[in-house]
DNA sequence: AAAACCGACAACCGCATCCCC
DNA sequence: GGGGGATGCGGTTGTCGGTTT
């Protein structure tokens, strides 16, 4: 007899949320703070379970996520932070303030995985496939315990060593990675991982999305503006938030400061960053 | 022009863990 | 201590826009 579901499905709306729903949710939260997931979407007026309002929000209501293409340094640290942490992504994701945990997974499965995936890396392990092969080595078996063991005592000393990484330019992928590994930990890099010939084709980044110019008040078809808002055409090339969220702060700025949220010092918004601490 | 395919990301599901009684 | 509810987490799926055929 397996556990309770979170919540009684049964009348429960699923998939994309309108924006109507991200207005009632943002409301209640900005209004009441988050005490109890569960009730949340009662109280808010929401047909959805606690579940789904907390991922909503976490994963893209909340004020304070970046929302941007991944800069070159952060793909490094990505990479670099896996090779460490495995697929921890909420830890993972607490070494990127703005990103969540959900977004850097996407990130890695759909980008970077394929990257180090065609630049010959073997995954999860960070070795090059074919030393991999020819040594025998198989490092998500035994040693993966052993490794496990390992990670909180290094994240310290290796923090330290990554902000002496993140300065690495114009190299491709590889490159970085080699220079990523040597630098920051203990993965030998033979002479034929280091001169492995890279000719994988990187794919077009987030940056070439943001030339979106949708607004709310453009349109008043919910599901565009879901899409325009969730998945898309939301970023700018610097990484900055110049789609739906801004678009969406814009919106609501009549109701709310959100200075508060984005640690800049303001006198206007004491009530909700102390809500804000509440999650 | 349209169908098929692909990439990216939002959202869901189920298990693990935490926490309170 | 343990039972049960709430939340956290990671894997997986669904959806949609863009591209290719």
């Amino acid at each position: 007899m397996g556990r309770q579901p979170c919540c009684d499905k049964v009348g429960l709306k699923r998939g994309p949320w309108t924006i109507e729903e991200d207005h009632k949710l943002m409301n209640f939260i900005i209004n009441n703070g988050i005490h109890c997931w569960r009730m949340v979407p009662k109280l808010a007026g929401l047909l959805r379970c606690g579940k789904s309002c907390r991922l909503r929000w976490i994963n893209y209501l909340r004020p304070d996520l970046k929302r941007g293409a991944f800069t070159e340094a952060e793909e490094n640290q990505l990479i670099q932070l896996h090779s460490r942490l495995g697929n921890r992504w909420s830890k993972i994701a607490s070494h990127f303030p703005g990103r969540t945990d959900n977004e850097i997974k996407n990130h890695w499965n759909t980008r970077i995985k394929k990257k180090l995936k065609m630049a010959g890396v073997d995954l999860p392990t960070h070795q090059p496939i074919d030393l991999d092969h020819e040594n025998g080595v198989h490092k998500d078996g035994d040693n993966k315990e052993h490794e496990n063991q390992q990670v909180e005592e290094k994240e310290h000393e290796f923090s330290t060593k990554l902000n002496e990484t993140t300065t690495i330019d114009d190299q491709d992928l590889l490159t970085n990675y080699e220079v990523l590994m040597t630098g920051g930990g203990n993965l030998e890099l033979e002479g034929a991982w280091s001169s492995r010939n890279t000719n994988y084709s990187t794919t077009s980044t987030n940056s070439d999305q943001g030339s979106s110019s949708s607004s709310i008040e453009d349109s008043n078809d919910l599901n565009d503006r879901h899409q325009s808002a969730g998945s898309k055409a939301q970023l700018g090339d610097d990484g900055e938030d110049y789609g739906s969220l801004k678009q969406w702060v814009d919106s609501v700025d009549s109701m709310f400061s959100w200075d508060g949220f984005m640690n800049t010092n303001t006198t206007t918004s004491t009530t909700l960053a102390g809500k804000w601490t509440l999650l």
